[in-house]
DNA sequence: GCGACCAGGTTTGCACATCAAACCGACCCG
DNA sequence: CGGGTCGGTTTGATGTGCAAACCTGGTCGC
């Protein structure tokens, strides 16, 4: 299931950002979530295809379905075999791989071992070249100017370093 | 500036993912971004936004510079002060933190403290809810069917088992 | 039935990273 | 001079990461 974070937990500013890197920011997480996403279910794929430790993976998988992101589906009987699959929260998580994919090949490598293509309705093939637009109004997201507003959540939250006070006496 | 990754030598699949995460995946680095775009580019500022212990500022701190992801700037002489600011490398994270707050949002927490609004021409001001689209064709880029091919690059790079499809599972 | 092999972990022993808290030096303010 | 701020560095305890060995079932060849 969803496991929700409690943001007044952590340890900063009250954040989603945070409460996101709480479940999937720990090393290999998202390389396993990229594993799986390719199609590679089963433990020894996910360990060659991440490179990560095979403890190390026992525990990043535990995590991962502990924080609802994977569910381990089981595809053998007789020898009790699991393979590890996205949930929904997990495919939802395929947009930040998109974003890391492509930072990735601008600023991080030489020279991308991996292209994109898709081929909308039939006109020719292309390389992908994702943008974030507002799905409400079509405009670009990170160009255009943006306002941040505390939610009536976020300003109970954000009382934080006064809490010593319990006497108002300024 | 950049300092690009050696694909090959990191564990598992050569993947630009692998190799962001390689630069800005520790723990603090991305928080540490978020304090830094949203205008908090003194040392204290930062550490108090993102709870980051200071020792691990500094660590992290250094490493993003040396990345070419932020530049120190100074702003005072006489007690030599230097802040930290993006550089290009860095803004191009932004659309990363955006990715992570729109999940954390939806999956990691139980009402978001902060709430995101624009308001494009003269329209009424409403709520980001960003997609990626590809930029070349306006097609929504998670949705539709996106091949994965290796470039030359990747082919001389890999003797790993490619490739399935992104199955998009139920 | 016997030994080899495989998938999916768990255990072990050691190295390294992380933490909170104390400390430090330069500077400023009164 | 005394106290406070800023931007770190140092310290000692604790936690996490790692490679490699080991274990538990089950299958396969013969």
């Amino acid at each position: 299931m969803t496991a929700a974070i409690d943001l007044a937990g952590l340890p900063g500013r009250p954040c989603t950002i945070a409460a996101a890197l709480e479940l999937v920011g720990e090393r290999w997480s998202l390389l396993v979530i990229r594993e799986v996403s390719l199609g590679n279910h089963r433990f020894s794929d996910i360990a060659r295809g991440t490179g990560a430790p095979r403890d190390r993976l026992t525990a990043r998988l535990n995590a991962l379905v502990a924080a609802g992101v994977l569910e381990k589906r089981p595809y053998s009987d007789s020898p009790p075999r699991s393979g590890y699959h996205l949930t929904a929260s997990g495919r939802d998580l395929l947009p930040v791989l998109q974003a890391l994919l492509q930072w990735g090949d601008r600023w991080a490598a030489d020279s991308p071992p991996v292209r994109l293509t898709h081929a909308p309705g039939d006109s020719a093939v292309h390389q992908v070249d994702a943008a974030w637009i507002c799905r409400t109004c079509g405009e670009p997201v990170m160009g255009s100017r943006v306002t941040r507003e505390l939610t009536p959540a976020g300003r109970a939250l954000s009382g934080l370093p006064d809490e010593e006070e319990h006497d108002h006496d300024h």
